[in-house]
DNA sequence: GGCTTTCGGTTTGTTATTTGAACCGATGGT
DNA sequence: ACCATCGGTTCAAATAACAAACCGAAAGCC
């Protein structure tokens, strides 16, 4: 791996849980020498992409990302564009909705929107990473990626998370299957036992799936009725985010999902 | 310089009338030979901080960033906290408003917002970076930075952008005095000739000067009224951005910009 | 059609940067 | 007084970056 993609890395390890970090700790996170550690927070530094904070000298995110952010969505309003579709989408359900976006071949959620329809909700705070095998986002952006793609995620060790998350690779290609051939992803409880959510897949202009909207309610609340009417609000709230991204959805899908509504 | 440097600064080059760019430009842009540039973008893309569209293969900045800006605005609020107090005094001001950051020795434009009021107005869209001598953002940050970082943007080669353009460092080391004196700095045409603008510095936690917040307005519209309405609308606009980040106004400041309000 | 330029991308031997272990002095807990 | 750990530094050894030349494809241009 090259230097930039290290100090690039480090970036990485700063999340809403553990938003300060010091140079021993991200050296230990990293598994770098701490000496190449300081040189590339370093130049991380001078270039504004981290900065240190008082006297502890820990480091945190600097302010020259929000300017790349801002020039960013000006070009692709990704985004501010999902932003109010994602909080309608969290009223609509009185669930949390969240966004996901399939980052260097790691899917990151974005954004999310709380409903206040319940004192119960699932809060998704410091999730950095989502799995593909154990979440609804996951499945359903794992359906309408390349081949190749599903077998390189599929080789990996899958982690059990919860009693039953699904492991084997076989039955996760039929899952993935099916849900190829729904249009949109579900999981009860492969993640965190409790949790159910749904997920819709979304598509950027070249019709590749980019990312995935989700719905996260408690398993409790998950009824028959209440999927269907999550499902309902769901596929609507993607296609009008994959159209808000300038973006086609293929013409399977869009078939699928106006026969789902 | 580093490797990190070199890669970091290529993100530098996209900008808001530039936002595609390809190998071979880049790599002039850069001044680095196209292999070093390939290599760099490569790593940069393989991180999702520039992604290649379309069958042309220019480059663009990637989804990464907006993961990032997201993270950084849970810690330091800045530009989420600052735009609806940028959009009020461009609305009380009917005039363009700006606000600028300190980032890595260079100031920035990181937001700004229109007026309706007059059908002639400034824009700013592709401004990369402000120069120091030439703009009132620029004069307010120099006035309350360390002597140190004025002797360095001082002795480097200062621009005639326009006949009134102050170039001489002697010259500005006397206005930058004055805007001390003052707390805020003012521009007549020193950046585009019917343009004048004035500024206050804003500040951070540690009461360090971190940017500028401005209003720039047609030379013809800037009577003696105006200037002080501006002057007024700034001085408080300043006072509750500052506020918002957390930051502390130096008490000589405080002072100074209650004595001119 | 054929000539030339420029594009994105690759290859190569040389060179300069990055790396890791050991080492600072400072700080804080026991 | 001690020990562990912090952020940061040093320097020889290892590795990655570098420049130049090259490639096939596409785009002007005659």
């Amino acid at each position: 791996m090259g230097t930039v993609s290290k100090a690039l890395e480090l970036l990485d390890y700063f999340t809403k849980a553990r938003p300060l970090i010091g140079l021993s700790d991200i050296a230990r996170l990293a598994d770098l020498n701490k000496a190449t550690c300081f040189r590339l927070l370093t130049e991380l530094a001078e270039n504004g992409f981290v900065e240190q904070v008082g006297t502890s000298r820990e480091y945190r995110l600097g302010p020259s990302v929000l300017r790349l952010a801002a020039l960013r969505e000006a070009q692709v309003p990704t985004r501010d564009a999902a932003m109010p579709v994602l909080q309608a989408l969290a009223q609509q359900t009185g669930e949390t909705a969240h966004l996901s976006l399939l980052i260097a071949d790691i899917l990151r959620p974005l954004a999310h929107a709380y409903s206040a329809a319940h004192a119960t909700k699932v809060m998704l705070e410091d999730t950095e990473t989502l799995p593909f095998h154990a979440t609804s986002s996951g499945l359903a952006v794992l359906a309408f990626q390349p081949e190749a793609f599903r077998n390189v995620v599929l080789a990996k060790p899958l982690a059990q998370l919860t009693s039953t998350t699904l492991t084997s690779p076989t039955a996760l290609r039929a899952r993935i299957a099916e849900v190829r051939g729904l249009g949109y992803a579900e999981s009860r409880g492969g993640y965190e036992s409790d949790v159910h959510s749904m997920a819709v897949p979304l598509f950027d202009a070249l019709g590749r799936c980019s990312g995935a909207l989700a719905v996260a309610a408690l398993g409790t609340r998950m009824g028959e009725a209440q999927r269907r009417m999550i499902r309902h609000a769901l596929l609507q709230a993607g296609t009008e985010i994959t159209t808000l991204w300038g973006g086609t959805l293929p013409a399977d899908i869009a078939t699928l999902w106006r026969l789902a509504a």
